[in-house]
This record gives C-alpha cells, sequence and structure tokens, in this order.
DNA sequence: GCGCGGATGACAGCTTGATGACAGCTTTGC
DNA sequence: GCAAAGCTGTCATCAAGCTGTCATCCGCGC
C-alpha cells in the first residue's frame, strides 16, 4: 500500500511517514502542491494524507480538482481547525475522513487501514461468454455489446442455464426452476416456449441452446 | 439510502433519526443488540451507527461479529471516550469512522454522506450526467442547468437510482431505500407514484428511469 | 412414412405499471 | 399558536405488455 503525504512541516511528514513505514505502507512525502500534483500525476497511491496549508496554496483546491477529474483515491485530511463548518465542509467535498492536529500517530495509522482495508474483493455477479454479457445483480444483458432487454422468466431461465453451463438440464429441473409451487399446473410447453424467446435474443452472442431430444437443454459455446 | 441507527437514548437516536431524515436518508433504531441483530439480519442498510454502550452489551462485540460474517456494511462508531486507545481499537477492528459524543448532528450527517457515497463509488457528493448536476450535500437538483425543487423523498429516490446507475433496482429494494421499518405498511405503489413524480422533473435531462415490467426501475442516459 | 418430441406464431387474459385526484399530515411563516 | 402551503401516500381507473394456451408445423429417429 503505497500513500502520499502532502504536508509541509517536515518533522510532521517524517513522523508519519516513519510510523506508517513502520506499519506497512510506503510513502512518498509532498512538501507542496505543486510537488503533490506531480506525484499523483506519476503513480496510483492506496490514499493521500492532505494538510489544507500549503506554501503554495490550499489543499482544498487540490482535493476539488482530483474529485473532478474523477479519481476516487481516499483522502485523508490534516487540518488545525475545529469548527464545524470545515469539518463538514471538507467532507462534503470529497474528503473521506479528517485528523485534527495535533493527531496520535497510531490513530493517522489505523484510519488509513480504515480507508485502505475496503478496497478489496466485491462480489461479482456477472458473467461474460463470448458475445454474452450477463450481470445477475443489475439483471442486465448483453449480446455482442448492445444492451438487450428481457423478462422477468427469461432471465431467470438464463440465469439457470449459465449456473449450469455445459451440462443438459431436463425440462423439468427448469420447469422448478422457473415456476413456484403456485404456479404447479402450467403446461410443460411453457419451457419450449421460452426457450425459443431467449434463443432469438441471443442470437448472434456466440453462445447457444442446444436441445437434447428426450433429455433436456444445455447451454454452451456455438460451434 | 436506509441507516440503522443503534443507540439506547431515545433522546439521541431520535434526534438523529430526525435530522438524517431531513437529509434523506431512511433510519431505523435498535435501542439494544438484540434489536440491532434482528434489523440488520432482516434487511440490509448503506450504513450503521453504532453506540459502544448498550444496555445488553457491547456495541464492539456486535461489530466484531458483523465482521467475522463477512458484512462489510459501513460502521460509524458513537463513543463517550476520549482515548486514543479505544478510538485505533474501535477502527482496528472494523469500524469505518467515528464520532465523539457530544456530536454536531451535521457532522453525523457529512459523514455518513462520506461513508455511503464511497460504497457506491462516488469521491463526491456532486453527480453530473447528462444534463442532470445532482448534489446529494447541498440536496439540489438542477436540470439542463436551471434549479429544479424536488421533495425529500424525490430526492432520496433519485440518490438511490444514481447510486446503482445502469442497474435494475426492483421496487423491493427501493422500497427498503426509501423507507424504513415504520412505513413498512406504505403501499408499493408508492415507489410508482415517485418514480413518476420524479420522471416529470427529470424531462429533458438526458437521463430516464426505464421501466422493466416485473424487474424494477433502471436510471440511465436517455436514448 | 409415421409417430413423437420439439418449435413457433398468434391471441386473450391478466398481472403490473402509470397517472390524476384527494385527504391527512407535516412543515413553514407569521 | 394558528393558518396556509406543500408534501405524502391511498385509491381508482386506465394502459401496457408479459404470460401461457392452443394450434400448427417441423424434423429427427425408427
Amino acid at each position: 500500500m503505497r500513500i502520499l503525504i502532502v504536508e509541509d512541516t517536515t518533522d510532521v511528514a517524517e513522523a508519519a511517514s516513519a510510523s506508517l513505514g513502520r506499519a506497512g505502507f510506503a510513502c512518498d512525502i509532498a512538501p507542496t502542491l505543486a510537488d503533490a500534483r506531480a506525484c499523483a500525476d506519476v503513480t496510483g497511491y492506496a490514499a493521500i494524507v492532505l494538510d489544507l496549508n500549503l506554501p503554495d496554496g490550499s489543499g482544498r483546491d487540490f482535493l476539488r480538482d482530483r474529485r473532478r477529474a474523477g479519481d476516487r483515491t481516499p483522502v485523508l485530511v490534516l487540518t488545525a481547525q475545529f469548527s464545524v463548518e470545515d469539518r463538514v465542509g471538507a467532507l462534503d467535498e470529497g474528503a473521506d475522513d479528517y485528523l485534527v492536529k495535533p493527531f496520535d500517530l497510531r490513530e493517522l495509522e489505523a484510519r488509513l487501514r480504515a480507508l485502505t482495508r475496503r478496497e478489496a474483493g466485491r462480489a461479482e455477479n456477472r458473467v461474460v461468454l463470448a458475445g454474452l454479457d450477463f450481470d445477475a445483480s443489475a439483471q442486465s444483458l448483453r449480446v455482442g455489446g448492445a444492451a438487450v432487454t428481457a423478462t422477468r422468466r427469461e432471465l431467470a431461465l438464463l440465469n439457470l442455464l449459465i449456473a449450469n453451463r455445459g451440462r443438459i438440464m431436463s425440462k423439468d429441473r427448469l420447469f422448478d426452476g422457473l415456476f413456484g409451487f403456485e404456479n404447479a399446473d402450467v403446461g410443460t410447453n411453457t419451457i419450449e416456449l421460452y426457450v425459443a424467446r431467449l434463443r432469438k435474443k441471443l442470437m448472434g452472442s456466440g453462445v447457444a441452446i442446444e436441445t437434447h431430444r428426450g433429455l433436456g437443454y444445455r447451454l454452451d459455446l456455438d460451434g
């Protein structure tokens, strides 16, 4: 984890750097806004510690610029001011946290850990198969890059087939997956219907639903 | 955005709930650890505000349990203690932030905005999308440059849709985000109502709320 | 060729969503 | 405190389009 410390008071910056270094962070120090910009442009950081009082301007401008540019690196602001307005202002301008000087180094360390912690693993429900791009959580379907709309039943069927890709699914099992008890009297023909409708929408995706007579259906790569 | 407030002092909890409600958050209050667990098991929250001193135990246990269980919901800890050890301890146990009592309600609000914003992958409160310009902290909305007034619920809905832009949000999820438990008996038709009202206000913004029958709604660029 | 399982187009019913009007309640301004 | 304004949510009505049935056609395997 690499951290950028934007702070012009050498003592503070070096103390922080040493302390964070011991905690496993690699730190770069930037004593001016210009240095900070140069560093941030060259490499990415897991987080930025930003003093607001700098010799060549206010850290707020730096923060605002980065956010406007779409940069989401977590920023922890250091401030000498106590007023609630200032704190609220900093947070609303895009800071993720702040610390009032003088601060305890252990606390800086803990806060940076909290900020950088949530970088890791987001559960992805997305499946990409040849020209097919299906995201179960967003219920979105793309075929060859183009968004395709599908109804609830169609998506449910697709979901089932994808989850069992490469395996033959009997109509009974598909039926069980698509309909609850209250729909038990729906004709089995319905499955065939939805397979047909899905096939039409998956046209040209490189993925095909094969028919296996007397056995069921299987989704797999085309060809 | 739905928030769980775990706090046994009724005054504090209700003041926070009222203040956050005005800011567009839907709040549930849990006065005990048992209540908190029950709530958290039943529904998901955008963030949890957690007092450490509770009648049936320490909030730390609750926090630790949730993290062990793999839950990453942002947690903001309320504490009466000043010691650095306590603060560091809370952060390292998985809290994302803390506030020392007594705290300013505006600050709680700003910190929760920062926490939920980060979760939604945003670095600042302001979002500009085509002709739509929305600022969550100022609760202000502009369409094609012109200021548009919108009510709290409308803004809350918009905020939710923007945070999940591009994905289909089921009415249930939108409902959970807009209403807490005390409003559980509100008809689901209400969502449709607010979608209609929002659509009217977003007219000509280049952003549209698409209906996906049986699935939910999705906010995306028009076209 | 025949039989059976599967494919598919059309359609009617019905669930789901849209929307205008209204009553209750909250907030705001005085 | 009071009154007015505005926000909220319910209801009823209307529109849309998803669903599943039916009938018919296709094609594989025997």
